[in-house]
RNA sequence: GGUCCCUUCGUCUAUCGGUUAGGACACGUGGUUUUCAUCCAUGAAAGAGGGGUUCGAUUCCCCUAGGGACCGCCA
């Protein structure tokens, strides 16, 4: 009887910095993959570069990954909580004899590989320890794995299909350090093994190392994983991502407001389809992700499109849990927005929404519900010739305490007429005298937000600042 | 340089060898709208090049070109 093979993956990010981009979207196949497959999803903390890992990261990691909503299964595994059974299994492996120690100095490899670059030799190293019998004990080693001389391997991954590799293009890699401490292809491999992981999905730079890993598996006797390896996301320029684009992790476009969902969502479709669906529900993409639809080649990120889905999502919120992404986005990256104003908000989010495309477009929107300051340079844009048409609808405004649509509308429009103006010849002016700023919501929902005290208010202060500059 | 991988509109992608090569974003035009935006309509836009295989190739194979990843006692 077969049991089916319970599918277990993980998402393994060393915490030397922010959660980046691809690293999101790594986490989030493994993620939609598992639960795809009824799975479990798991978290490894790839810690043991000392020098880099640092615990801010790591927080940071957690944080962002729950803020993605992509949720792993069981307690974040620590990887330098594991290094005595690394050690342990690479002693297995110099016992076994499918490792070596080597006792080359630094300096004596760097030569080698210069002599090897001088005669256009492809540099591996040269396995020179690899025969010597006696225990020398009075010089520092580190662990080689014995890798593979003659033959090919071929991987059968699940993305890029079967990759076919010679052997002896496989270096005896380093397992231990010479402080006895494990590297990388050896405490991936082991912990891969010890947590049962059945699906190893990452980025494609890890191509090679896979063929490493799956050697010490193949010495331990243990059950290899699958693999699949996604291309890498790649800069609007077509190049690898680098910390100077401004959009290389989450962080970069959290702090722009946008939406966990939403980035979510365009993450998915960066590399992988399904029919020509572009939206997808957090039960929909369980529902249909699957690993053989995930493209080889590298994507180019396209800031348009995150933003366009994130407009999509942003119009597909209820107001009361925008209002709520919105207060809570303006205390961790902006002004606060001070609690007396979140209801005025809420019941203008209809059309403080419409035109945003981010939580930032948003907060920007309604700023001049909460933080107004009409500046010297927008005072300037503001035609003086209409000057007495605005004291007029002042004064008639105040007269008749009325600021709905209907009746600011139905004086708007006799003004126009026998002022022989367009409507843009007084709204524009009034825009910027109630809100500080030449773009905005419809004059109507303007004036319906402030509230006709405020209204005046702003109209006053106008006309006082007015005077003061004649003055001057 | 070596090894491996990739190549459909500007971008993300659809296409189970037979399609007017489809969709989305972005862009152009027109309309709605009391600015901007929204919304609606509409347009332009692609199989890198060259060889095969085939009745037929974007799809399969080879070569070339271009792009990418890796080549650490980092992960």
């Amino acid at each position: 009887m077969n049991t089916i093979e319970k599918v277990i993956t993980r998402f393994a990010p060393s915490p030397t910095g922010n959660l980046h981009i691809g690293g999101a979207r790594t986490a989030l196949f493994n993620w939609l993959f598992s639960k795809n497959q009824k799975g479990i999803f798991l978290l490894r903390i790839e810690d043991t570069d000392i020098q880099r890992s640092k615990n801010e990261y790591y927080e940071q990691i957690i944080s962002t990954l729950k803020w993605l909503e992509i949720n792993w299964d069981e307690e974040p595994y620590i990887q330098s909580k594991n290094v005595e059974s690394h050690i342990n299994v690479a002693n297995n492996l110099l016992k076994n004899g499918c490792a070596y120690k080597c006792y080359c100095t630094e300096k004596e490899l760097e030569e080698e590989k210069k002599l090897y670059l001088e005669r256009k030799i492809p540099y591996t190293y040269s396995k020179k320890c690899r025969n010597i019998l006696e225990n020398i004990t009075n010089k520092p080693f580190v662990v080689r794995f014995k890798s593979k001389i003659e033959g090919k391997t071929i991987l059968k991954d699940l993305v890029q299909g079967d990759v076919e590799i010679n052997n002896n293009t496989i270096e005896d890699f380093v397992i231990l350090r010479k402080d006895n401490k494990p590297t990388y292809n050896l405490s991936a491999a082991v912990d891969d093994y010890q947590m049962k992981i059945s699906h190893v999905i990452r980025g494609d730079d890890h191509k090679i190392n896979a063929f490493k890993q799956i050697q010490v598996f193949e010495s331990m006797g243990w059950k290899i994983p699958k693999y699949a390896h996604i291309p890498l996301i790649h800069s609007k320029e077509g190049k690898k991502l680098s910390k100077r684009d401004d959009v290389s992790t989450v962080e970069d476009y959290k702090k722009i407001g946008i939406l966990p969902e939403a980035l979510r969502n365009y993450l998915l479709r960066l590399g992988w389809s399904y029919k020509d669906k572009e939206i997808f529900s957090e039960e929909e993409s369980i529902e249909f992700f699957n690993l053989n639809k995930i493209g080889k080649s590298p994507s180019k990120l396209d800031f348009d499109r995150i933003k366009s889905i994130n407009e999509f999502y942003i119009k597909s919120t209820k107001d009361e849990i925008l209002l709520e992404k919105l207060i809570h986005y303006s205390e961790l990256y902006k002004e606060k927005i001070p609690k007396h104003f979140h209801e005025n908000i809420k019941v203008n989010l209809s059309f403080l929404k419409n035109k945003s495309k981010s939580l930032e477009d948003i907060y920007n929107n309604s700023k001049y519900i909460f933080s107004y300051e009409l500046k010297d340079d927008q005072m300037q844009k503001i035609d003086k010739s209409k000057l007495t048409i605005i004291k007029n609808i002042y004064s008639l405004i105040k007269k008749e305490k009325d600021i709905s649509k209907d009746y600011l509308k139905n004086i708007f429009d006799k003004i126009i007429e026998t002022e022989k103006i367009n409507f843009k010849d007084l709204g524009q002016p009034l825009r910027i005298i109630l809100t500080g700023s030449e773009y905005g919501p419809a004059i109507y929902d303007i004036a319906s937000s402030l509230g006709l005290n405020e209204f005046l208010n702003r109209l006053e202060l106008f006309f006082s600042k007015i005077d003061k500059n004649i003055k001057n």
